[in-house]
DNA sequence: CTGAAAGCGCTTACAG
DNA sequence: CTGAAAGCGCTTACAG
């Protein structure tokens, strides 16, 4: 019973294929047509129907968005919704929807993805993740499909289009800033190493404190899993080290507190007693104690511009790759201190 | 080029009828036959093509998902995620898609969601939010479009199908919980009054004022734009009063850390000058100072349940119409404390 | 500038 | 248990 381009096209007394060509705003119509045309439509109120227009013209203006639930809950908190937030902006901009997919396991994600590839459901992905050896990221390569990723590729980087922070480099700044407070044992609590971003802010650390000439222990370094499963021992061990680190880099701002808390129960107070420093500055990071300095990524922007790049690729398909690292801001707060030291 | 139903009836010496019959698993067809067209769709990797179903089928097996917006950020920050989660989880069981819509405002929202419907892009949709005298609410219930909300309708609360928290009764029980603890004094920072959750919050704290035999006064109630604004000042003038509140109740965790660093400059100390209780149980207040005590609304049953209603609903247009109140519980942490007084 | 016709890739009565 | 045919509601060469 809907109203179909026949009905508007017998009402207005053209042909279904002019009432098509006025929806899609043809400049081979004239504006006397389209005005009745139009008129027509309004009346009728008339809608097209997106499943027949996608099957006849082989586009479903519409995105896939594809998270990884396996990043931390903590983590998807504040990114995700920004993130979206970016890419409704880019997509609402060109008409293009948003077809939201968060598969379970990792296999249940390459099969969803597969099924939105190939049963023409999207016109192009955006992988909300990089991980090491993603099937999915291969799949979509080795189709073609139009794919963009917010998150630096951890193979063949030079032939993905990918939007990403600059990580290596943001977490060899906070040793820097570090450093410069006269921090020289600055421990390190990382991400799941399965994900490109916690592997290139270790990598970041790493390389800085080569820089500066300090040595890297892995008695300094806390895992993901480790951290987790087992937090407040293993901070208890870090504290109780023949020289303890006077500054901590932590992944992210949840993990922050979390190692604030444990080092209270232990009467370690930051940032007097020990710095910390971390990435990703949560909304609530302004406003608790101690107000934590944290590295500001940009969440919005890096969903706004992956949905950028994959429009372009999407309405260009040999558009050229292309990499973005977008600007992050250290947020200097009250969770680090200076200390001085005698070598300096 | 992509390979059709036609490419595998041919391959498998049957008709096209019969391979649509084995996709949708038809028990007219012999599980012979049966047998036989899948080793061919495997074969030929073969993914159906869901414009051209949905097209015939009249279904789309996908749900869209409103946010609206102007909810603040803040507010959406630990909600979306996790209602997401739950509205996938339930979808996902039933093989339905996510489609999700973030207009700007609210009129945009209203035009998406009318394209929605009539463009037929998904069979059902989830409004994620009730605000009062909502358009595009009005709109789906005029068309009976089937839709479920997250919140208590506005109007016609027993012609809609919704779920939602008891908002009312958890704003009251917070009340009685700081009465009992001897608070006398008791303010109130509200959320947005646009939202049906804001008004029934601040009805259910009223309510127990009464309740209680407490009077309700203009002054121990700030509201949501007010403290946007200027919610520094409007601290200090609340703690100005010749009585000032000995207990806050907040619409948000993220709204009580920001009064509670207000306080803080005030040099009035939680919870040993004043207690505070809020809604929403942010991941981060179990960790930050001092640990809030919060409501917690079971954000990810919300979602589920919305889903569930909603799949309901979708695959039988006369289901009855259902509330549900989700439970809540109230996590007690460490930013309210007893305290004595006479009259008890 | 406009129309008749074929086609997008499925589903589903209808018939046997 | 299976097939031939019509149809879902559009778009787009092709022709004029």
């Amino acid at each position: 019973m809907p109203v179909t381009i026949f009905d508007v096209a017998k009402e207005a007394n053209v042909s279904p294929s002019t009432v098509s060509r006025v929806i899609a705003d043809n400049p081979r119509i004239s504006e006397k047509t389209k005005r009745k045309v139009r008129e027509v439509m309004e009346r009728l109120d008339y809608h097209p129907n997106f499943q027949a227009r996608n099957l006849a013209a082989k586009s479903t203006k519409t995105i896939g968005v594809i998270m990884s639930n396996s990043t931390s809950l903590a983590f998807q908190n504040p990114f995700f919704p920004e993130v979206i937030r970016g890419i409704c902006t880019s997509a609402h901009a060109s008409q293009y929807g948003i077809y939201l997919s968060t598969g379970g396991t990792e296999k249940e994600i390459y099969e969803e993805v597969v099924s939105m590839v190939q049963g023409k459901k999207v016109d192009g992905i955006i992988l909300l993740y990089s991980r090491v050896d993603d099937r999915t990221m291969a799949y979509l390569k080795d189709v073609q499909f139009p794919f963009t990723m917010v998150g630096r590729p951890y193979k063949y980087e030079n032939e993905i289009t990918y939007i990403d922070n600059d990580n290596r480099k943001i977490a060899h700044d906070v040793v820097d800033y570090l450093y410069h407070l006269g921090h020289r044992q600055i421990a390190f609590i990382g991400g799941n190493l399965d994900f490109v971003v916690s592997k290139d802010r270790l990598e970041g650390y790493q390389q800085a404190l080569i820089n500066v000439g300090l040595p890297y222990s892995d008695a300094y370094f806390i895992h993901d899993e480790d951290f987790k499963s087992n937090g407040k021992s293993r901070i208890n061990k870090l504290m109780m080290l023949d020289e303890p680190p006077t500054a901590i880099v932590a992944h992210d701002d949840l993990v922050a507190y979390e190692i604030i808390r444990y080092l209270e129960e232990l009467s370690v107070q930051v940032p007097n007693d020990i710095s910390i420093v971390s990435f990703n500055n949560h909304s609530l990071s302004a406003y608790v104690k101690p107000p934590l300095t944290s590295v500001d990524i940009s969440i919005f922007e890096l969903g706004f511009e992956a949905a950028n790049f994959l429009l372009e690729k999407v309405q260009d398909s040999n558009a050229a790759v292309k990499h973005h690292f977008v600007p992050t801001t250290l947020v200097e707060r009250e969770s680090c201190k200076r200390i001085n030291i005698f070598n300096e």
